[in-house]
DNA sequence: AAGACGGGGAC
DNA sequence: GTCCCAGTCTT
């Protein structure tokens, strides 16, 4: 029995029942993708359920504005994703009369859309013989051909782009890209796959070789740096002020309290005596510590925040014309990062909703 | 070719 | 802590 066939007898026997394996609608596929960019199941399952039932069609996505979309989004990481979905959505209901397209050539010129995605929609929605690469192709790939080529070098890339396209079941491509998927997050999983009951036992180098656990390989990037966030809680009467960040950052467009960024770290001692402090404040401000210091792990960067009140807002030198005070029950509804809308969960006793 | 971009779960 | 997740875009 070829690979391809194995696999589908496997799927058939084992595949997840997933919300979008019952459409063949290109833009709820194009919805699930999006969202599961780098994302786990079962964390974008209800964001998910979310936009659907938000913009059940792709006009209404495009007729909806960027913040209520990423208010949407808010909490489930890179943001960038909602802001490219929302251009994409309003490039296909102005450039393609509404309707979401299908064919690889098409779909991957979309913001947002690349080869991953544009193969999966085009062969979930219409069948199309392309291959899906996706993290898990390239440990299934890796371990059945005993490929110790790294997945993220160019070379790795093409590599098993051309494996998988080699493999893919053309006359069954959106059933097959699925089942490969599938058997890469259900049983040759990163850490103890199950080898033990695996139909491709007898065929999987990585096994035979006992290499399972070396592969697939992976060169490591660069080592995360650390930075130190100062925010400051201002409240006017019974309303906070908000900033929103700017683009070329992490979380881009999102709002937060205004801060102030040091290159080490800093007590309140040390911050009121440097320069940019002074930009901000008047001297003779007074600031009390508010909260714990928290520490934020992103991938990419460790992020120590410490936050202080202000209650003296006439302090305040400049006013950025990105900052802005919101009433309380407008900071509910403003689309704020994690750590952000976590430190407000935890200390809503201390800054609201009296203030 | 290398970095930037989030948050959460598994180990 | 480290690695990975239905990756894409920018430099």
């Amino acid at each position: 029995m070829s690979f391809a066939a194995k696999l589908l007898k496997w799927y058939h026997e084992n595949g997840r029942d997933l919300p979008w394996r019952t459409t063949q609608d290109p833009y709820i596929i194009w919805l699930s993708e999006i969202i599961l960019q780098q994302t786990r199941v079962e964390q974008g399952l209800p964001y998910f359920h979310r936009f659907v039932e938000e913009f059940p069609i792709v006009t209404k996505f495009a007729e909806a504005d960027e913040e209520k979309v990423l208010r949407l989004w808010q909490g489930l990481g890179y943001y960038s994703r909602a802001r490219n979905m929302h251009k994409a959505a309003q490039m296909v209901q102005n450039t393609l009369g509404g309707i979401f397209p299908t064919v690889f050539s098409e779909v991957i010129r979309l913001p947002g859309v690349g080869e991953y995605t544009a193969a999966a929609i085009a062969s979930f929605s219409a069948n199309e013989p392309r291959a899906v690469v996706d993290g898990n192709v390239y440990r299934v790939l890796s371990r059945y051909f005993g490929v110790a080529e790294p997945i993220n070098s160019t070379k790795g890339k093409k590599l098993f782009a051309a494996l998988a396209d080699d493999l893919l079941d053309k006359q069954h491509a959106g059933l097959y890209n699925q089942a490969i998927m599938d058997f890469g997050a259900l049983q040759c999983k990163p850490k103890n796959p199950l080898c033990g009951n695996c139909v491709f036992q007898l065929e999987c180098v990585a096994f035979r070789e006992d290499r399972v656990e070396y592969l697939p390989v992976k060169t490591k990037g660069k080592a995360s740096r650390s930075r130190f966030f100062h925010y400051f809680v201002v409240s006017l009467a019974d309303k906070l002020l908000m900033a929103k960040r700017g683009e070329g950052d992490v979380w881009a467009n999102l709002y937060e309290f205004p801060m102030l960024e040091t290159a080490t770290d800093m007590s309140l001692l040390e911050l009121v005596d440097t320069e940019e402090f002074s930009t901000y404040f008047k001297a003779g401000v007074v600031l009390e510590p508010i909260g714990v210091p928290i520490k934020h792990i992103l991938s990419h960067q460790h992020i120590y925040a410490r936050f202080y009140r202000v209650t003296q807002a006439e302090y305040l030198k400049i006013k950025k014309s990105e900052w802005d005070y919101f009433f309380w029950e407008k900071i509910d509804t403003l689309a704020k990062h994690k750590l952000i809308f976590s430190f407000l969960e935890r200390n809503k006793q201390l800054i609201g909703p009296k203030l």
